[in-house]
DNA sequence: AACTTTTTTCACCAGTCGGTGACAAAAGTG
DNA sequence: CACTTTTGTCACCGACTGGTGAAAAAAGTT
């Protein structure tokens, strides 16, 4: 019956209670949205006082920078699946990473309200979101393209955002209604559709691009 | 000096009113967002008593409605440049939608206000202008699809979603941050670069498509 | 003129918000 | 033990929100 100093004590335990009022930080924007984000909401959701959300983070702002920095890590989680897989070529990698783009939203509720929170209501605290999630798609980019080349002849920037700002909306819309324009987004045989669609528009856009040093044709 | 009963008269006129509040509820909504969308505001911009849009409009409820209904008139109007004109083939005819959507959303922040409400604050009220919407859109195709016939062996409904949200977002995004994925979206030239890329992934996606009775080889 | 109806404004309610100062309780320290 | 620091709670503030009852002000009616 030796006392078991547990670290994640219940009782007066600051660093212990800071991960809680983080995770319900966490838990109010993915559930209730960025609307509700709040110090009182938060505060209410942790079971604690919203005096320690100041004491403790410094207020609002300083929390939403404490889920910046584990924005990164869910990222690398979510799109980590074929870990070592190298790609071919260009096109076969952007289509990877929609795929992906596509699951991760999917799972991840966060994540998809904090794309939202950017878009829908920007502000100084989202631009900080926003800069932390461009790094870890960025870097997730990176660590896979190994020396492939980019495409000449195509505006590549432009129709990998068009992809991905559909895939992102796609899965705003299927949060908020269950669909769009008219297309069931709920079940995997929905979004089986959506996936099928984003292969054919990424080979179809890139295939009339010239692929510099390795041109494997279909 | 007849007296001139002057149809929109400054003083004491219900209808009158009743328009004034019409347009600031619109004004708040395309200007200040959702979120600031409330009784207060809206009285306060029309410079009346809120109680006045509770006596005419029923409330927020009545009023968002008053607003769908103005909603298909303005899509009309946004989205009505050639008027006349047939297209030769369905893609061609999506094209046009798609390009005319960004043109649309450009111009009118109110519609593009209305679009990212739907998609991130559900609610009843939302519903009714999406449903408003939605009726609007199809409007436009039917009037100018002719007896066009959709090609097979693609998942048309899927393809148009996908492109419809992306012309979406990218917009929802311009407003906000102006631009997406580090692409600026500002200036025409910045958005003639999307209009291109809408272009290139709706004829390759279609071009692998059979499309029945009129095959015109590009 | 007096009266009724419509249009508009005002005052107030309860509730929530972000934010702060003061205080209680536990824990460490001598 | 007494004392200090840390951790947590409570009460309160001003500002704003949606919503309502009642009175005032103008217009119409006879």
């Amino acid at each position: 019956m030796a006392i078991k100093p547990t670290e994640t004590a219940a009782t007066r335990n600051r660093s212990h209670t800071e991960q809680v009022i983080l995770d319900a930080a966490k838990a109010v924007l993915a559930e209730e949205g960025f609307s509700k984000f709040g110090v009182n909401a938060i505060a209410r959701r942790a079971g604690c006082d919203k005096q320690l959300i100041y004491r403790y983070y410094g207020g609002i702002d300083g929390l939403v920078d404490a889920i910046g920095l584990d924005l990164a890590d869910l990222f690398q989680e979510l799109l980590a699946q074929p870990e070592g897989t190298r790609f071919e070529t260009y096109p076969a990698l952007i289509e990877q990473l929609l795929l992906s783009l596509v699951s991760a939203f999917r799972a991840s509720d966060l994540l998809l309200r904090i794309a939202a929170w950017e878009v829908f209501d920007p502000s100084p605290v989202t631009a900080r979101l926003a800069a932390a999630r461009a790094r870890a798609l960025g870097q997730w980019v990176e660590t896979r393209r190994g020396n492939l080349a980019s495409p000449v002849g195509i505006d590549v920037g432009a129709t990998n955002a068009a992809l991905i700002a559909a895939v992102q909306h796609l899965a705003l819309s299927a949060k908020a209604v269950g669909g769009f324009a008219g297309v069931a987004l709920e079940t995997d045989a929905d979004w089986e559709r959506i996936r099928a669609v984003l292969r054919t528009l990424v080979r179809a856009s890139y295939a009339a691009a010239p692929i510099p040093q390795d041109c494997t044709a279909p």
